[in-house]
DNA sequence: TGCAATTAGTTTCATTTGTAACTATACTGT
DNA sequence: ACAGTATAGTTACAAATGAAACTAATTGCA
């Protein structure tokens, strides 16, 4: 009743309204990595899924991230070129590399993680602490 | 105290999260119209607002969707091609565009428009009723 | 007036992205 | 053991994207 059913109100339509709020948040948060550290959106996700899990396959950082293949092993060229990863490949299975942050990568990481955190706490600070977990519920529920 | 403080853990890190839901359900909505319809992203949020909000100009599509000119200008391009926008020229200001969708516009819109709402409703399906204004609410305070 | 600065929209060009094809290795069933 | 299939990862090609340059029209103000 409360939504005119000739047209779609985009304003308040949730598919669209989420992808709004997402692309602004990631688009800032971007900047804030890019500029300083000089690194794609592709690139500081494969850092930080292995500063997390060190040792995962292309493969496994792909599921880990939902990122396709592609964009993985052109992060991850591009990352070694870097110095900022170090890659083996399994004596099990040779097409299967094993993937680790190097020295360097390590570093750039320990830098960006408080700035992850501290970015994190200002977007949550325009929400109450009952708000903030009321998100994580959400968010846990439409992640079918 | 809950977080880890060495690393940061990708999977509750808020814009991460936030990310991953959206991309799956705009992936997942752009499908339903795309394959039935053969629009891309941009063509159908440029239907999607006109069909709302008529006679807009190409500039004030683009604050609308938050889009960029170029891909507005591009979109609206393929949509007269296909015959589904008709375009005026402001008297006042001939540089400035008074998009409409037209009688095929129109008729596409309608079919898309009960789509989208039952691809929303399918998506909601899974909150309370208590859940669906938790997240209004939160998506409004995150839109700043 | 008239000329510099703005604005709406388009085009160009370089970069990014994804689909599909490809290489190399490993697994499966006979 | 080996032919067929599957998997990890890369490369090639085509389409989408955005920054910057461009065109055309309008505004501001000396």
């Amino acid at each position: 009743m409360t939504r005119q059913n000739r047209g779609l109100n985009l304003k308040e339509f949730l598919p669209y309204r989420l992808s709004i709020v997402t692309n602004r948040i990631s688009a800032s948060f971007a900047r804030l990595y890019s500029e300083k550290f000089n690194l794609s959106i592709p690139e500081w996700r494969v850092m930080a899924v292995l500063g997390q899990q060190p040792g995962l396959s292309a493969d496994q950082v792909c599921s880990e991230t939902e990122m396709d293949k592609v964009p993985v092993s052109r992060a991850v060229t591009k990352l070694l070129d870097k110095g900022l990863l170090d890659r083996d490949f399994s004596g099990d299975d040779r097409r299967r590399s094993i993937l680790h942050l190097s020295g360097a990568g390590y570093g750039m990481y320990a830098q960006i993680v408080p700035l992850a955190l501290s970015y994190e706490e200002e977007l949550k600070a325009v929400l109450t602490a009952d708000e903030q977990s009321q998100l994580d519920r959400l968010l846990d529920k439409l992640s079918v």
